[in-house]
DNA sequence: GTCTATATACAGATAGAC
DNA sequence: GTCTATCTGTATATAGAC
């Protein structure tokens, strides 16, 4: 290895972390302040860099945008995590709820559909590839997931679909909103629980499931 | 009536009709850009005023915000409507949900959302009284509606407020989620009542209604 | 009360030294 | 590539004439 190979290593390996730091700053950022009110001043300082260093990894405000809300709904992809299909009906919607719940009321989660709802019209790139990445496919797996229960004749579902959408757009509920709207009454763990709860069993009555326990 | 007076009265009413427009370019502005997006330029030459009379009216930018969508919430109570109660839970349903889902998608709707979800942690007030003039009075409407159908005989339902909650999310669906994110294919109006009618019928039979032609 | 003109601050983006 | 210093535009808010 070279002097200059060296050197270049070096020096790559000091580009990659700065422009992680900037990512991550930019992220933390967009998401706390929503678009408008982050600067490209604020990520520099909060990056420990200097604007220009910014500048030249990311071209512009927009462009940095775009990549840092990439970046969330990476680690968003995760939090949605696979569904339990060996289970029954009854538990793996439980299971789900929970879990979709979680991740709806979680800082990150609100802050990165306020941030790209509120973007969705200068910036709709943002929001499709969020939409893409997050709604979208925890509502296809959803949807598998019945056409599998349908198959096993635990449920009776015309559109499976259509189904999916009926149960995370309930389980979303009063709970959601009232984060989104950041009213001062919020909803209690207990509130919510007893809510999902109610909601499972419509959707079961609703979709023809009968308790495991029959003779 | 003396000179002076008529003279007031003049003044008063040219200040009222200012003040008005001020307002309603406001709201207009605040629901098409967004809030930072806004500015007291942009409002006051849309209401052809000087800059300094807006100033005058309203003392800042973020009092003229709140007066704002304090003006458009009076607006949306009128397209929510009362519920028809005289007739059967179904078709009550099939008009509520029509009503409902015209006024989310309508732009009005989709605009004051987005505007008061996105300036939900910096302007609380707002989106705490966007919350209580619309989605609130709405759900408790609807939950009333279901106690009478209850005391009725026509619907079992435990908990009203909680149906009322699943109800309206569930009919928000698909179609209010691509329209927030501003995704490239949006539904049809066909893809939307075809949702429309299977999630009113997975909530009649959750909630033990029977069709009234039975002998 | 209403206007024109301006003070002040900060945004996004760039130039040029090292 | 990275920094400091700066350009240019525009924002909120105010001062002072009428």
């Amino acid at each position: 290895m070279t002097h200059t190979e060296k050197k270049e290593l070096r020096s790559r390996s000091k580009n990659e972390l700065k422009r992680n730091n900037i990512l991550m700053s930019a992220s933390k950022l967009f998401c706390e302040l929503g678009f408008s009110a982050t600067s490209m001043d604020k990520v520099a300082k909060l990056a420990g860099v200097s604007k220009q260093t910014v500048y030249s990894h990311f071209g512009n405000k927009d462009d940095l945008f775009v990549a840092s809300i990439v970046c969330k709904c990476e680690k968003f992809e995760l939090l949605v995590g696979s569904q339990q299909v060996e289970q029954d009906p009854k538990t793996t919607l439980e299971g789900f709820a929970n879990r979709f719940i979680s991740m709806l009321l979680s800082d990150e989660g609100i802050a990165i559909h306020r941030v790209c709802a509120s973007e969705a019209k200068n910036n709709a790139k943002v929001s499709e590839l969020f939409f893409n990445a997050g709604p979208k496919r925890v509502i296809a797996s959803l949807s598998e997931c019945f056409e599998r229960f349908n198959q096993q004749n635990l449920l009776n579902i015309s559109d499976c679909h259509c189904a999916a959408i009926q149960f995370v757009s309930m389980i979303r509920g009063e709970a959601v909103m009232r984060r989104e709207y950041n009213t001062q009454i919020q909803l209690t763990a207990d509130e919510i629980n007893s809510y999902i709860k109610q909601s499972i069993e419509l959707f079961l009555r609703g979709y023809g499931y009968s308790e495991p326990s029959q003779c």
